[in-house]
DNA sequence: GAAAAAAAACCGTCCAGGTAGTATAGTGAA
DNA sequence: TTCACTATACTACCTGGACGGTTTTTTTTC
């Protein structure tokens, strides 16, 4: 059966093994066993390593950007539309966020360049956050934090208790509309 | 010669292989090279490849809490010296910044409890951070900002200009003595 | 204080196991 | 017929770690 969905059923694996398993053990046929495929199927998709890479970063980039923009769609044309919706993507969706974390690390590890994709996404965000209607360096500090969470959940430094988090995410929500 | 740097020179050896080439490269005998060691004398001071992992994360954790201790003894009593420490090192610090991203990155592709003591000395700053006489949530938030700056290091992602980092870190420095 | 003994620091090779990628022959569905 | 695979076999290469040495440094003994 030929289905569009074999392909990202792959790359799901890969991000699976990549998170619980590490990247050390993120090798050809582990992945087609996790997705249920040869290893020939596989290569049939992803003719190497790094284009299986290059898949998961590209994918995982075209869905957080769609994200972000859902979210933005939906704040009809407040101020700060950008950071807030980034805020709240960031803050409250482990699950992309874990693909992300699987994708990122997977690409610095097998080529830097790879990573091309996420520098883009960064840097249109970061254009909008500064073009949104409040203090650019505000902005800025807000999305910078918001990052902050976001290494602490790569590296399982979660430091902050839950409670510590939720203040820090409605202090910064207020400061927005300041 | 019998020297202590023997050690030294071999976790910087590891840590440039890790920031220059990506974990997949950092092997045993490039490490040794690197070093200018032998593989055997390499395996005597680190008898596993885990074993030098651990002494990058152990090593930098500890040349980190000195950084951040030194500086908040030079602060005498200010009110959020640790914060304001915090901020200074991570922010001005390119040299062990790397070395930091390189034992991170190296740690988590090993084997994830390696990062314990990075966990530790986290924790023991959130500690200090949250009780140095500024509102902890605020406090919170510019460390998490500064965490944000970092992230974008860690994989290159400096989407933000030198102007700019620097207009958020004066604003972060003025936001504490608000 | 010199010789001897012991410990520490280091060298270089070998091997079993694992990995990316190739090759090939075949299958079922649209 | 082409597409989207399966299954198996194979190659060429690399890597961690074991191992048995050797040299250098330190300690002990006389």
């Amino acid at each position: 059966m030929a289905r569009a969905t074999r392909k990202i059923e792959i790359l799901h694996a890969a991000s699976k093994i990549v998170s619980e398993r590490g990247i050390f053990n993120l090798t050809l046929e582990a992945t087609a066993i996790e997705a249920g495929v040869s290893k020939g199927g596989l290569l049939y998709h992803f003719p190497s390593k790094e284009a299986l890479v290059k898949g998961m970063v590209d994918h995982l980039a075209e869905n957080y950007r769609d994200k972000i923009a859902a979210s933005v769609a939906e704040s009809a044309n407040e101020k700060g539309k950008w950071i807030k919706s980034y805020a709240d993507v960031t803050f409250n969706n482990p699950y992309p966020n874990k693909e992300m974390h699987a994708g990122l690390l997977a690409a610095k590890a097998v080529n830097s360049d790879l990573l091309d994709p996420i520098r883009n996404l960064y840097n249109e965000w970061q254009t909008e956050i500064e073009q949104d209607g409040i203090d650019p360096v505000k902005a800025t500090i807000i999305r910078l934090a918001t990052d902050g969470i976001w290494l602490s959940e790569l590296f399982d430094l979660h430091h902050l208790g839950e409670e510590r988090k939720e203040e820090v995410y409605l202090k910064l929500k207020n400061w927005i509309d300041e």
